[in-house]
DNA sequence: GAAAAACGGGGACCATCCCCCCGTTTTTTG
DNA sequence: CAAAAAACGGGGGGATGGTCCCCGTTTTTC
């Protein structure tokens, strides 16, 4: 039979491999999927040609860091349903978690900047909706969450508040990004205390263009 | 005496500047500090020289825009305060007008991209921050609202909440911000239904650096 | 209808970005 | 521990896009 398809990476080159994606996610959140390749490489520390050579161009780039968090984010979804009893407690705890993923991350998604269709992809997506529908649905079935809301509204609100405002400036509203999630939080609550305008979001209104 | 030092501009030169001047609050919303100039002459359908004629450089360009911003926040915040008896629908009220003027053009602010004491300037924050905070107090002592948060948790969570997205896609965000302010203006009533994590964010939290 | 004011698009100059090349450094292997 | 293999870094060409100015043309005003 052939080779290995991946020979295993070098330790140094796993290393970089990571820190390229941490640094590309970061990106990807604060400037949208226009990001500059020498940014990152800057950010890194690390020369421009390693970006290349482990990424053959930015799509590539961006897929890799849209699955990473998808992925992460439907880990978050599955162990706080799991490992949290009371139903909005759990989804709770989910949006606290998914803002330090960087949820806002998932942006691209949305326009043509990634291939939604690539199968690695399309698994891990459908885990993560599965995982928040999951929980918005037991929360929505034990009373607790107002029945006027859909899983759009949850995403795009917390996508959002998590987002680093543009600019150099700016730099202490990351210590309140988690109360004002929780004031969302609190209004998300059952009974609603008002009526909402227009109509609920879905996930493909999240999602697709 | 001396001729006056503004002899009115000729009709087509006001309406010019008033359109790049919309022009370029949309894109510092969008963008940030950093937008670029001839975009800004293209979105309004102008050669770029009009804008330096109008505007010697960046900062005098995003000066008129903050203040032009400012003053409407502020004008806002007193007609919902003067128009609306009870405390708490003049604050939602505010905030729904808030979004759409473009709240998220106050950033700027904070960082050095303008100039803080331009005495015009500081007038009408003043102004305006006088207004939110009278509108925040009246709703607090009418005990509508929960005593924990302060006025910057609620521009902070106002001007991230309306931002658009990076990138070409995420068009139908707009239509679903005035539900998500909605849902965090239902958590910002009393009582708590949960206790926040941290400190309040003061105006200063919302100012400075 | 003439003078004054404002406009528009082109262009020179500069920064930045993408992407590749190749001499150097780090890691692995026996 | 030395040689082979793998990965790295920084420089650079070419292209793109940005800023700012110049000057012939159009629009407004009186």
């Amino acid at each position: 039979m052939s080779a290995p398809p991946q020979p295993r990476l070098r330790a140094d080159a796993q290393r970089n491999r990571e820190r390229i994606l941490v640094a590309a996610r970061e990106l990807l959140v604060e400037e949208g999927p226009e990001f500059s390749f020498d940014k990152i490489a800057r950010r890194v520390g690390v020369g421009n040609a390693t970006l290349y050579r482990h990424f053959a161009d930015r799509r590539e780039l961006i897929h890799h860091v849209v699955l990473s968090v998808v992925s992460r984010i439907a880990d978050r979804a599955e162990r706080a349903r799991a490992e949290e009893p009371d139903a909005f407690r759990a989804l709770s705890r989910f949006v606290h978690a998914a803002a330090d993923e960087q949820v806002g991350a998932l942006c691209p998604l949305l326009d043509g900047d990634v291939d939604r269709h690539h199968p690695e992809l399309e698994d891990a997506r459908l885990r993560m909706e599965r995982g928040i529908e999951a929980l918005l649905s037991a929360a929505r079935n034990s009373g607790q969450l107002r029945p006027d809301v859909e899983v759009g509204d949850l995403m795009m609100a917390l996508s959002q508040l998590t987002r680093p405002l543009p600019g150099p400036g700016c730099t202490n509203f990351g210590q309140f990004i988690h109360r004002h999630l929780q004031i969302f939080l609190d209004g998300l609550l059952a009974p609603a205390r008002s009526q909402l305008p227009g109509r609920a979001a879905t996930f493909s209104d999240f999602r697709d263009n």
